[in-house]
DNA sequence: CATAGATCCTGTATGC
DNA sequence: TGCATACAGGATCTAT
C-alpha cells in the first residue's frame, strides 16, 4: 500500500524517466481511473496530448506531472494518487498489457510508455490547475486541501504539535488525517506509534508537547528508513516505476506482526479491528489508555 | 464546525 | 469442489 515513502520512490522514477518527455497519445482504458476529472475521459486525452512533462513532484501521497506552460493558459498539472493498488510503469513499447491497466500514455522519441496500473480501482488521475500554495510555491487546486507532509523542508512542527494537541480524537486517527500532516497511513502510523511506545487509543488532546515530538520524530525515522529502502511492498501489488518490489516490510515492527514477539520486550504483537482496518501494537509498550482495555483481551 | 462512520473496489485467503 | 465470507485500506461523502 503505497504510502510517502513508496510514493516518493514513483516521484523520482517518473522524474527520472518521464521529465522532459513529450506525450504524443493518451489512451483512457477505464472510465473509473479518471473518475475526479470532472470534464470526462475524452477531455483528460485531448489535455494531456501533445504536452509535455516538465516537473514530477508530490505533497503526502500525492503527486502531479507538470505540464509545460501554454500561452495564455492556466498551468496545469496530471495529478495522480496511486491508492491501495496504482502504480504507475515505464514499461517497454509492446509489453504485454497488464490485467488492470487503466490508461497509457505514449511519449515522444522513446522506447518505453507510461502505463496507470490499478487493481482496486482507488487511486487515479485527473488534470487540474495549478495555484498559488501562499509561501511561493505552486501545487494542484485539489492538492491544497491537505497538510504539508512530515519530510517536507516548509514542514512546521510547532503547527503539527499544536494542532495534534488540539484534536479531540485518538491520536492514530490524527496521524491519518491527511489535513494536519499529509503522507501517513496505516502502516507508517503503526509503526511511529510503537517507536514512541504509544497506544493509538490515547486521547490526542492529552498527549504532551514533547511525547508529539517524539512521535513526530517516529513518523520521519520510520519513513526516512523506508526511503533509503525503496519502499515498502506487502502483497507484490506495488512497485516501483522500474517494477522492481521494495523491500522495507523486512524491517517491520508492529504492522502485519500478529502473534510474533515484539523487538523490545518479547511480547506477542497484538491485532484490533480500527477504524474498518487493523491496528497491530504491543500490549505491553504500548499500553491502552482507561477504557480500551477490554478491547485487548 | 468537529468528529465518526459508511462506502467504493477486486483479488486472495479462509471456512464450511 | 464450490460457494460464501472476510480482508486489504485512502479518500470522500454523509450523518450526528
Amino acid at each position: 500500500m503505497p504510502e510517502l515513502p513508496e510514493v516518493e520512490v514513483v516521484r523520482r522514477g517518473l522524474d527520472r524517466w518521464v521529465s522532459g518527455q513529450q506525450v504524443t497519445a493518451v489512451e483512457v482504458r477505464h472510465p473509473r481511473a479518471v473518475r475526479r476529472h470532472q470534464a470526462g475521459a475524452v477531455d483528460f486525452a485531448s489535455r494531456v496530448r501533445g504536452r509535455r512533462v516538465s516537473a514530477v513532484s508530490r505533497r503526502g501521497k500525492y503527486l502531479w506531472l507538470t505540464l509545460a506552460a501554454v500561452d495564455g493558459a492556466p498551468q496545469e498539472a496530471i495529478v495522480g494518487h496511486l491508492g491501495m493498488s496504482g502504480q504507475l510503469l515505464v514499461d517497454p513499447v509492446g509489453t504485454l498489457d497488464q490485467a488492470h491497466l487503466r490508461v497509457r500514455f505514449i511519449l515522444a522519441d522513446m522506447d518505453y510508455e507510461l502505463r496507470f496500473v490499478d487493481q482496486r480501482t482507488f487511486g487515479g488521475l485527473a488534470v487540474d490547475d495549478l495555484v498559488d500554495d501562499g509561501e511561493g510555491g505552486r501545487l494542484p487546486a485539489s492538492v491544497a486541501h491537505i497538510a504539508r507532509d512530515p519530510m517536507d523542508p516548509d514542514f512546521d512542527d510547532k503547527v503539527f504539535v499544536r494542532a495534534v494537541r488540539a484534536r479531540h480524537s485518538e491520536i492514530k486517527r490524527v496521524l491519518l488525517d491527511q489535513t494536519v500532516a499529509s503522507g501517513i497511513g496505516n502502516i507508517y502510523a503503526d509503526e511511529a506509534l510503537w517507536r514512541s511506545r504509544i497506544h493509538g487509543g490515547r486521547a490526542a488532546n492529552g498527549l504532551t508537547g514533547p511525547v508529539v515530538r517524539d512521535l513526530l520524530g517516529s513518523v520521519r525515522a520510520v519513513m526516512g528508513e523506508a526511503l533509503e529502502q525503496g519502499g515498502t511492498s506487502f502483497d507484490a501489488l506495488y512497485v516501483n516505476v522500474n517494477g522492481e518490489s521494495g523491500y522495507f516490510d523486512r524491517s517491520l515492527a508492529a504492522y502485519g506482526q500478529e502473534g510474533l514477539p515484539c523487538g523490545r520486550c518479547g511480547t506477542p504483537i497484538r491485532r484490533i479491528a480500527f477504524m474498518n482496518r487493523s491496528s497491530y501494537f504491543c500490549p505491553v509498550c504500548q499500553r491502552a489508555p482507561r477504557g480500551q482495555r477490554s478491547r485487548e483481551r
